[in-house]
DNA sequence: TAGTGGTCTAGACCACCTG
DNA sequence: AGGTGGTCTAGACCACTAG
């Protein structure tokens, strides 16, 4: 069961995103909307607080909350801080356009260094290292590396690395709800390792996203990269100042 | 006079950075913390909140909050969807480096088509345009274009985009304050012209930032976008699922 | 003046974690 | 069992926008 302002968010998302609110058009009041869910202004104003965020309206003092209007963009948009979930490429990219992935290693090896320094792991453990790459449409756009700590998950079915989502077995597996923390934005060239897997060129621009996620008890599992090409991708930063 | 839960907000981001708490350590409860400031709960969580989102501290649910581990770098953080403010390069860097500006070109012209459609402005209407280039202890990092309505400014002293902060001037202009809405990070390389301005060369990685400026009435007043060299910047992106 | 979002109170109950 | 964060109620007053 999930909490009354998450199913509020989503039901407005939705009424946003079948056009039922058109863009630019102005949405009922706090008050109206709190009655027509059952619920009170403070749960009310949490899910618009997010969907502000997300950016899929205005809040403005005084006057109301109005649908964004949204530019539609001819590449994909990798949502960071916003969206239901950074969790997985699959689950974003999963319904508008046919994703497939492809398997280049896996394999347990002892934690390099620096990735035990991130996952607060000892020298001596081990972790899966996973190295992926993504189609959309049958084009590969992005090799992901990961790094999982092998005491959380002990095995992981190839079958899931090929065609499910990795982080949705994982929450299954465990039972618990996935965080990312601090995720890295950076801009780089492709290097002819990376480039070869994509079969495009050395030297094309990059978008690298790294970072570390955590289990909802703040167990850190997984350290992961993506390398991105960045004339496919954007981030989309929605963000609303202080 | 500032908000309750964003005085709270300061004051323990303060403690954090002065290590009144160590990193890694566990906080007093929200329970505690309410009474030490003299509030509810509820106000008190809007602030921990906000910490939690930008990166300070880890909520887990049945333990406690504790101080994120933060890892340094020796690179520029451009924070994107955090912080007091992405409102303005000066103020983000100010403190830890000396930063000076540079103004290559201001002048006002008419509105081009692509500016318009994103500040909803009219084909006839005019803008400031204006490029400058941002030097961190001398070396020139990067470019920053803005197209300002003349409308909501007529007239920006030179002093002000010389050695100013624009955003600031702005918001005492107007007496507003300012947000940011759905700025997109892309990656790219450096063109002759903008690697000229830098003195860098041609084809290294860029870090491009674009986005609309609004005043807190909904009024958008600027499209900037700034061309970062990505050897000198990174992005944070501290964020926390649901 | 009427309506809107922004903030805050003083409670309550639930879900989770640890000893 | 006791402490923690997560959610929610039913109010209240303030600040801002509009006609």
């Amino acid at each position: 069961m999930a909490a009354r302002y998450i199913e509020i968010k989503k039901s407005i998302q939705d009424d946003i995103l079948s056009h039922r609110y058109q863009l630019g058009e102005k949405i009922p009041s706090e008050r109206e909307l709190a009655v027509q869910y059952g619920v009170t202004r403070v749960t009310l104003q949490k899910a618009m607080h997010i969907l502000e965020q997300e950016g899929f309206i205005e809040r403005i003092h005084g006057k109301g909350m109005y649908v964004t209007k949204v530019i539609e963009d001819n590449v994909y948009m990798l949502n960071s801080g916003t969206g239901d979930s950074i969790l997985g490429f699959s689950r974003e990219f999963g319904q508008q356009a046919k994703i497939t992935s492809q398997l280049v290693q896996h394999e347990q090896i002892q934690v390099p260094q620096w990735v035990a320094q991130q996952l607060e792991m000892q020298p001596e453990q081990r972790v899966h290292f996973i190295r992926r790459i993504r189609l959309i449409d049958g084009v590969p756009v992005l090799v992901e590396d990961s790094w999982i700590n092998s005491d959380v998950i002990e095995t992981i079915p190839g079958s899931v690395l090929e065609h499910g989502s990795l982080y949705e077995y994982i929450e299954k597996y465990t039972g618990k709800k996935i965080k990312f923390y601090n995720s890295v934005i950076e801009g780089d060239l492709f290097n002819e390792e990376l480039a070869a897997l994509l079969s495009i060129s050395e030297g094309l621009p990059m978008l690298k996203v790294s970072g570390v996620t955590k289990l909802e008890d703040g167990k850190a599992f997984n350290f992961s990269c993506s390398y991105n090409r960045a004339d496919k991708f954007k981030i989309k930063n929605s963000w609303v100042g202080k």
